[in-house]
RNA sequence: GCGGAGGUGGCGAAAUUGGCAGACGCACUAGCUUGAGGUGCUAGCGCCGCAAGGCAUAGGGGUUCAAGUCCCCUCCUCCGCACCA
């Protein structure tokens, strides 16, 4: 085919625009290329996921960014011999899509399957490696129909189940929101508008039964961002304290306080209570006035949660004029009802302890209140006697006036207090956390519908009008096609009745279906696993084919879902465990956040106008240049700024790569083998050689390193340029015949593999070019030979106090008296020294030399 | 307020363990080439200085033969959480 001669030294002009469409049709036309073997492949797997897109019908930048660096990592892995599986899907339900229909008269279903198709049509021009026979699109009864059936399953365990409470809503969205996705009081999709508190009966998912859990498997998640790691444990938000009753004076209830400082519990001056707590709501049904205020209190309260700002309430409060006993001083206390105590945490009751709180003090400095002194910095403690209240230090402080326990530590105390309570029934240990259940009924219409009926007689053991989950067999329950979308509230699956009139299957008379559907992030809480099996008809997927890819190796995307689709996530894999689906507790080993791509300091917005399409750089500069660009720029982990010039650089340096390539890269000597190791070690190898293939193999080792260490995928591709630029200045020895072919032929294959993860489009054209059989995503990643790559002569940097004087050339290996020597005998560094008197030397050898002259 | 990540040339950034600060790229300057639509090549490019040399990693202290890197204090930016009792 080639041989060194005709082609040779014919360089030619690097034009993506017509080498990329060409191969991405190759590509397509070949389904085996990416395609994951099973379990019987005999190699070790490796399941590289980036997060699905919402099919909006446009990739952006961060999807570009996003899905380079999983494309590079699956292609690497692939090189490595593994057996890869790349998969992708489409989050396709969602509010756009009712918000197009509204806008332009589309069906949701077409307008999401039609932007589906643009999306996939632009990941396949951008060469990304998907194996594409596992596609999931949520959207389609082939996948919700097991949203259904999981959400069956959790009915049956208790997990999924109906109450009436608080909800948040939002009236652009005009459906109710998890509180997930309240983002400072504000919707997660409209960040400017407040969202409201409204009394409904919801579907919930009681993910609250795994807190503990969730908690606790985040230490063992180390391949996590510690960032994640933490925004997940405050979301959790466990406390550990104490539920202590109080009797109330003319009052049948207790009143239960939670705290977690119980051990100050002798300095409590009175109780506070949530405007909306029970017995606040007693007081108020008895006296006319003290409604009207606790009113006010609640709206207060309501308008500062609305506008994000509980924090910065004036806080106000009103004397009940009732009074409530202390179990432990047997003492009265006033109870007061207060605009920043919370009804939803803990018992919506507090004791105020002002003396060691500072919200306490604040508000008792301000009612007048009295403030009682409990605790003192231990003895021994450098502290004066009596620091300045609110003193509210645990450790290394002490009880005192607390009756038996006074003299204990605060935490000894607590513990005591907490068991002694228990001891006499007014209180208990306890713990709290913050995460409440997961709300996910949505009044929209293009989710899951949730498979549940209302049956309207009535039957035995349920009551007209209760709820009856439908069996298996009725599922998928279809959404149906012709829905008219309005902008009024209520589900619009309410106004089509051949949907909501069913029947009951259990006693078979007249019954109405539900007709709200799921929270879009059921659907993204299990992706990962149908693709494992995407395409099975009688479960969400086989267990063995999970249990063999599960977990995923390394996740990539976006921080922006450390606390929604990471949390749900993880709950969700706990489920389906306990349910017998799979065996893993965690659904990622590795997880990894990518920064933002942001122009001209701000994140890119189609308000700001400062949007770069991925189209437009991809037809002025071709896709390779766009993405390589994109892990170029900077770390993958921090926020990239995108610099059009520095794609143009790129594209520069793929041409010249291109120029080199097609010049020398089918000189190749007569019968060699065309591997990347095709150097020989026969006879003398030039110093040009020499040299060319040390960068070489250290550029190897360093990229080999980049991809199992850091992923600082920056200065790998720095140095690919730096061993490019190195070919460049060999050329005239090349041309001179001072490098061997097959050192040659080993340079240049070496280059083209390297780029594969990076370039894909090129290096499967040059390598094409260059007389490869196969696809260059199939070859051996090159492995550095350690022989070649060492360095025969370092340069060791001299200073004198510090300061740099001279740099001197030992050969590698010198022992440290060569070195000393070669230092203190250079000739300017003696003339730097000036006859000062060398007090001391110090020398690292391979590093420096250090001379303490005085 | 709490927690996390950051602060290095005109810009994006390098500098795994303390060991030549600014690799690689962008922009810019000069020259050559090409030629008129984003070309290629050579050289220069932290700051001050003609130079020798000096000064530089947010600011200030410290440890060390040696600090961008370790310790203490202060300032600034971004992100998350926030009367959570």
């Amino acid at each position: 085919m080639n041989d060194a001669s005709a082609e040779t030294n014919q360089a030619q002009r690097y034009n993506p625009a017509e080498i990329e469409p060409r191969w991405q049709a190759a590509w397509d036309a070949d389904e085996s290329l990416y395609r994951a073997e099973g379990h019987e492949s005999g190699k070790p797997k490796y399941y590289c996921l980036e997060m699905l897109p919402y099919p909006s019908g446009q990739l952006h930048m961060g999807h570009v960014r996003n899905y380079a660096i999983g494309d590079a990592l699956a292609r690497f892995m692939w090189m490595r011999g593994y057996n890869v599986l790349h998969p992708m899907g489409w989050d396709a339900f969602g509010l756009p899509a009712e918000n197009a229909a509204l806008k332009n008269h589309t069906p949701p279903r077409e307008w999401t399957l039609l932007n589906i198709a643009a999306m996939r049509q632009q990941m396949r021009r951008m060469g990304l490696s998907y194996d594409w026979s596992t596609e999931v699109t949520t959207c389609l009864p082939e996948y919700y129909r097991w949203n259904q059936w999981i959400f069956l399953k959790m009915v049956e365990k208790g997990l999924a189940y109906r109450k009436k409470s608080k909800v948040n809503w939002c009236d652009l969205c005009q459906t109710v929101l998890a509180n997930e996705q309240v983002v400072g009081g504000c919707c997660w999709r409209h960040e400017d508008n407040p969202v409201e508190q409204r009394d409904l009966t919801q579907w919930f998912l009681r993910i609250t039964e795994y807190a503990e859990e969730l908690l606790q498997g985040l230490d063992k998640l180390d391949g996590w961002p510690e960032k994640v790691r933490t925004m997940q444990r405050n979301w959790i938000g466990r406390s550990d304290g104490t539920l202590v009753d109080f009797a109330v004076v003319g009052h049948e209830e207790k009143l239960t306080v939670f705290t977690t400082r119980v051990d100050t519990i002798f300095g409590a001056t009175s109780v506070q209570l949530a405007p909306e707590h029970p017995v606040a709501k007693a007081f108020a049904a008895e006296d006319a006035a003290l409604a009207v205020q606790i009113e006010q209190l609640l709206d207060e309260q309501k308008r500062a949660r609305e506008a994000g700002d509980v924090g910065a309430i004036e806080k106000h409060g009103v004397d009940t004029g009732r009074f409530a006993v202390n179990p432990f001083t047997g003492q009265l206390v006033p109870i007061w009802v207060a605009n920043y105590i919370l009804a939803d945490y803990g018992t919506g009751a507090v004791m105020s302890v002002p003396a060691h709180d500072e919200r306490d003090f604040e508000f008792a400095t301000k009612y007048g209140l009295a403030v009682k002194r409990v605790i003192v910095p231990a003895a021994g403690t450098n502290s004066a006697e009596e620091p300045a209240l609110p003193y509210t230090a645990e450790d290394g402080a002490v009880v005192i006036d607390s009756g038996q326990w006074t003299g204990e530590s605060c935490v000894e105390a607590q513990a005591k207090m907490a068991a002694f309570a228990k001891e006499k029934g007014f209180g208990t240990p306890t713990v709290t956390y913050r995460l409440k259940d997961w709300g996910v009924s949505r009044q929209r219409y293009w989710g899951t519908p949730i498979p549940m009926v209302y049956c309207e007689r009535g039957h035995d053991g349920v009551e007209p009008g209760g709820v009856v989950p439908l069996p298996e067999s009725a599922l998928p329950v279809m959404l149906p096609a012709q829905v008219e979308i309005t902008q009024q509230g209520g589900s619009p699956l309410g106004r089509v009745a051949e949907f909501v009139n069913t029947t009951c299957p259990v006693c078979g008379g007249p019954a109405r279906r539900e007709t709200d559907t799921m929270d879009t992030f059921v659907d993204s809480s299990w992706y990962f696993y149908r693709y494992t099996d995407a395409k099975n008809e009688t479960a969400p997927f086989a267990s063995e084919k999970a249990n063999y890819w599960f977990p995923i190796d390394q996740y990539i995307g976006g921080v922006e879902h450390a606390i929604l689709h990471l949390i749900y996530s993880r709950f969700w894999t706990k489920v389906m465990r306990d349910i017998g689906l799979i065996k893993n507790d965690e659904p990622a080993e590795r997880l990894f956040t990518q920064g933002m791509v942001v122009k001209d300091g701000a994140k890119m917005s189609k308000s700001k106008g400062n949007v770069v399409s991925p189209n437009d750089m991809i037809e002025r500069y071709g896709a390779d240049a766009t993405r390589m660009y994109a892990l170029f720029a900077a770390p993958p982990d921090r926020d990239l700024e995108w610099q059009e010039d520095g794609v143009a650089g790129i594209s520069r340096f793929l041409s010249r790569v291109y120029r080199l390539v097609t010049k020398y890269g089918a000189t190749r000597p007569a019968g060699a083998t065309r591997t990347a190791d095709s150097a020989s070690r026969d006879g003398e190898r030039s110093v040009v050689e020499q040299k060319l293939l040390r960068t070489l193999h250290q550029t190897f080792a360093k990229i080999t390193q980049d991809f199992s260490g850091r992923w600082h995928f920056n200065t790998s591709i720095s140095s690919i340029m730096i061993l490019v630029n190195e070919i460049a200045a060999s050329e005239a020895a090349m041309d001179a015949g001072e490098i061997s072919p097959a050192a040659i032929a080993a340079v240049f294959d070496g280059l083209t593999l390297l780029l594969a993860p990076f370039a894909p489009f090129m290096a499967a054209e040059l390598w094409q070019q260059m007389g490869h059989e196969g696809a260059i995503f199939r070859a051996q990643w090159p492995v550095a030979d350690e022989e070649l790559a060492r360095e025969d002569e370092i340069e060791i940097p001299v200073q004198a106090n510090g300061k740099l004087v001279n740099v001197v050339k030992v050969p590698a290996g010198s022992d440290e008296a060569a070195v000393k020597a070669a230092a203190l005998a250079d000739a300017r560094v003696i003339a730097r020294l000036d006859g000062k008197a060398v007090v001391k030397v110090i020398v690292v050898p391979g590093k420096l030399v250090n001379l303490v002259v005085k």
